[in-house]
DNA sequence: AGCACGCCGACT
DNA sequence: GTCGGCGTGCTC
């Protein structure tokens, strides 16, 4: 232990934006913290906030210290492999430690009080059924809740909710009795957990072996898999690997939806203790785990983007699931990317990182190709399943019924009269597009945005789908008086509304933002596509991610076409990611997949790469062409956003930046330019694009930039940076 | 980022 | 007379 005197000052980081730690003294009667504690600490009149004990020093250049009002945590909550991390990525992110360190922590943890974290049991039965049915006659409801433990078990009381709102408070009475043990950790001593016995497919074994013979600690593979090709397998042979050395294992997926499939793959064949890690948990369970996989409690942890700060007592490995994932990359407050952090921490703590992908980012790719990432590529599908047909249907010709073409239809008929399920993807929620006028061309637009508003059938409402602005259907065009007003354009609910009628005796299954609001929602969704009947499933970008369902045998994709008139350089990236993932979900039935993408470019070159050769050398083709641009991944960009309600102030501002970045050859500055979307919820916004060949001047660069503008009295517009953005937006 | 302090307009 | 608008400046 770190050798503490009294006299010392202790540097606090705290969620301010202007420091990125503050000295504080220690009391004479108080027990001085340890590093990575935290600490309640004043600030200012008569705030307490609380904060993390960084570092030690001998003096502050600081008269005047306050002093530190309370200990938090008698052990480090953060070893020192994660505070290493904290510091390298607020300095990679341009962030103050203190904003880093409070993006990290679980809300129970940024709370002044210290309330100890609540108990959420695993329950499982500790006697057979018919002594309990004997001791339980005249208790009804302890008897109905011992036999579902005794049926689903082990399991948390918040899942036996139907039964009993007191689950919880019954499950106590059965232990009290003896009827039940409890843990705090679910009960995995999974002797079923064994090996199926089927061979691996060579590309498998080739991989595993690579992986497993690697001579450097610290290595990044990328495991580049097809849909079907078994990525899964190689995942949870890796973690049998690491349980076997005692050591811990981290899976980053890149949304809630997909932790209970990966974790109960995994949970089945593993002999471990598992635990998820969403924002779908309350704050306590949350903590709870960050606090299970310090100790070494559980050996496999699943979690979205936020996981990667989880402190562990032994990590052994990172494994990041579809890391081409753009929901790996945080948009709001401090926008780190999880899979970049995720090589990071490796890097840090010595151990092996696996990104996984069918559609590896450029980035990955890059890193692949020049060798400083192990290419692992599985290109065989474990199935055998021949991979999907694909039609380009033309839409410029063909007459449509609700956004469908007449073959899509046609197609979508013959696969669900087969029994097989249809996919029908399309990235926009809503009725319609947009509301026109026919006489003036008048379109329907939000007043406070600069969008234009969707329709929402069930509602009866136009939407702004950019701010919270609702608006009711215009009597008359304000444009010109004219009653001509109709709605243009398809979004998902248009199009489940007319596959419902074409195709009544088939279930149609709606999954957008509007339609699936809760996990409850979801699984009622699911529960639909499970019964395997035929059904046709409507769904925007929310089911492009992997989920597997199995007797999917025809997609068919309408309206990408915006994508090739993007702005944005990454659009085709995106596009073909999206694409080749959507196409893998109808491979895995037994009929043929097929996929049919409705397009008005069926000829374009875009295609042509991307299904005639493959997502290979489509990804090689346009990275020679960044390349000859001067874009990432072999330039580096970050982005100062400015929002202001005036646009002129707004431009002004950025422009008085830009004049103050130091000229600099490395580094090429566009703006200020308006945001593809110039106004949302009221307030105009710009941007400077910052592209750069060399990172550490472009990092330097900002460095000064902030600095610059700390002593600059134009302080009205808010403004960040935004390092490796994924987005223009 | 908050939040208090401070100096000028329309209200019981 | 006050309630309250948001400009300015500070936080170890």
């Amino acid at each position: 232990m770190r050798k503490t005197n009294q006299n010392q000052v202790v540097q606090v980081a705290l969620k301010v934006p202007f420091a990125p730690y503050l000295d504080y003294s220690i009391p004479n009667d108080m027990k001085p913290p340890v590093i990575g504690s935290r600490v309640v600490v004043p600030l200012g009149k008569n705030k307490e906030l609380v904060g993390l004990v960084v570092a030690f020093v001998g003096q502050s250049s600081h008269k005047n210290l306050k002093s530190i009002l309370a200990v938090l945590d008698g052990e480090p909550l953060l070893d020192e492999a994660c505070l290493a991390l904290l510091k390298l990525a607020a300095k990679y992110y341009q962030v103050n430690l203190g904003e880093m360190v409070f993006t990290a922590l679980p809300a129970w943890y940024r709370r002044t009080e210290n309330r100890p974290i609540p108990h959420q049991y695993w329950w499982r039965v500790a006697v057979a059924m018919d002594v309990a049915a004997e001791k339980l006659k005249k208790a009804g409801k302890q008897l109905e809740v011992f036999e579902y433990i005794h049926k689903h078990g082990p399991l948390q009381s918040k899942t036996m909710s139907h039964i009993s709102a007191s689950a919880a408070q019954i499950c106590r009475q059965l232990k009290d009795k003896g009827l039940v043990d409890s843990a705090e950790v679910c009960f995995l001593d999974n002797d079923s957990a064994v090996d199926p016995g089927f061979k691996l497919t060579p590309d498998q074994a080739n991989a595993l072996t690579k992986i497993r013979t690697e001579k450097d600690p610290f290595k990044v593979h990328l495991l580049d898999g097809v849909t079907g090709s078994g990525k899964t397998e190689i995942y949870i042979r890796l973690i049998n690997d690491l349980l076997q050395q005692k050591k811990q294992t981290l899976v980053l997926v890149p949304e809630i939806g997909l932790t209970p499939q990966l974790f109960q793959e995994i949970s089945q064949r593993i002999n471990g203790q598992m635990a998820i890690l969403h924002s779908g948990l309350s704050d306590g369970a949350r903590a709870r785990v960050w606090q299970h996989a310090a100790k070494g409690l559980v050996n496999v942890v699943v979690s979205t983007r936020s996981g990667i700060f989880t402190p562990f007592k032994n990590l052994g490995c990172i494994l990041v699931d579809e890391e081409h994932d753009l929901s790996y990359k945080q948009q709001e407050g401090v926008r780190y990317s999880a899979r970049d952090l995720a090589v990071l921490r490796g890097k840090i703590n010595q151990i092996p990182v696996v990104l996984g992908s069918a559609t590896p980012s450029f980035e990955t790719l890059n890193h692949a190709i020049s060798g400083k990432y192990q290419w692992l590529k599985l290109r065989a599908r474990t199935n055998q399943n021949p991979m999907p047909s694909l039609t380009l249907q033309n839409t410029r010709s063909k007459t449509f019924k609700k956004g469908l073409t007449n073959p899509s239809l046609h197609a979508i008929k013959n696969h669900l009269a087969e029994g097989n399920q249809v996919l029908v993807f399309l990235n926009r929620r809503g009725w319609s597009h947009k509301l026109i006028c026919h006489d003036c061309g008048w379109v329907a637009e939000c007043d406070d945005c600069d969008a234009y508003l969707t329709y929402h059938k069930h509602l009866n409402l136009l939407k702004c789908h950019h701010c919270e602005r609702r608006y009711s259907w215009p009597e008359f065009c304000p444009g010109c008086g004219s009653q001509e007003v109709e709605t243009m354009g398809v979004g998902t609910e248009k199009i489940a509304a007319g596959l419902a009628d074409a195709f009544t005796e088939y279930a149609v299954v709606r999954f957008d933002r509007d339609s699936v609001k809760t996990p409850a929602q979801w699984q009622k969704n699911l529960e639909v596509v499970r019964s395997g009947e035929p059904c046709v499933i409507v769904g925007t970008q929310m089911l492009s991610k992997g989920h597997d369902f199995p007797l999917l045998s025809l997609v068919v994709v309408v309206n990408v076409d915006n994508s090739f008139f993007s702005a944005d350089f990454r659009a085709t990236e995106y596009l073909a990611q999206l694409l080749v993932q959507v196409s893998g979900r109808a491979g895995r039935a037994k009929t043929k997949g097929e996929v049919i993408i409705q397009t008005q470019f069926p000829e374009h070159e875009f295609f042509q790469m991307l299904f005639q050769a493959n997502y290979e050398t489509f990804a090689q083709q346009q990275l020679a062409q960044r390349d000859a641009m001067g874009f990432p991944p072999y330039t580096h960009i970050a982005i100062i956003r400015g929002q202001h309600r005036s646009e002129r102030v707004l431009d002004d501002f950025l422009q008085q930046l830009a004049s103050g970045l130091q000229k600099n050859d490395d580094i090429s500055v566009m703006g200020p330019l308006p945001a593809p979307m110039q106004k949302r919820q009221k307030l105009y916004r710009m941007q400077l694009i910052l592209n750069s060949n060399d990172r550490r001047s472009l990092h330097q660069t900002i460095h000064q930039l902030k600095s610059l503008s700390l002593a600059q009295v134009e302080q009205k517009v808010a403004w960040f940076v935004d390092i490796d953005p994924v987005s223009f937006d």
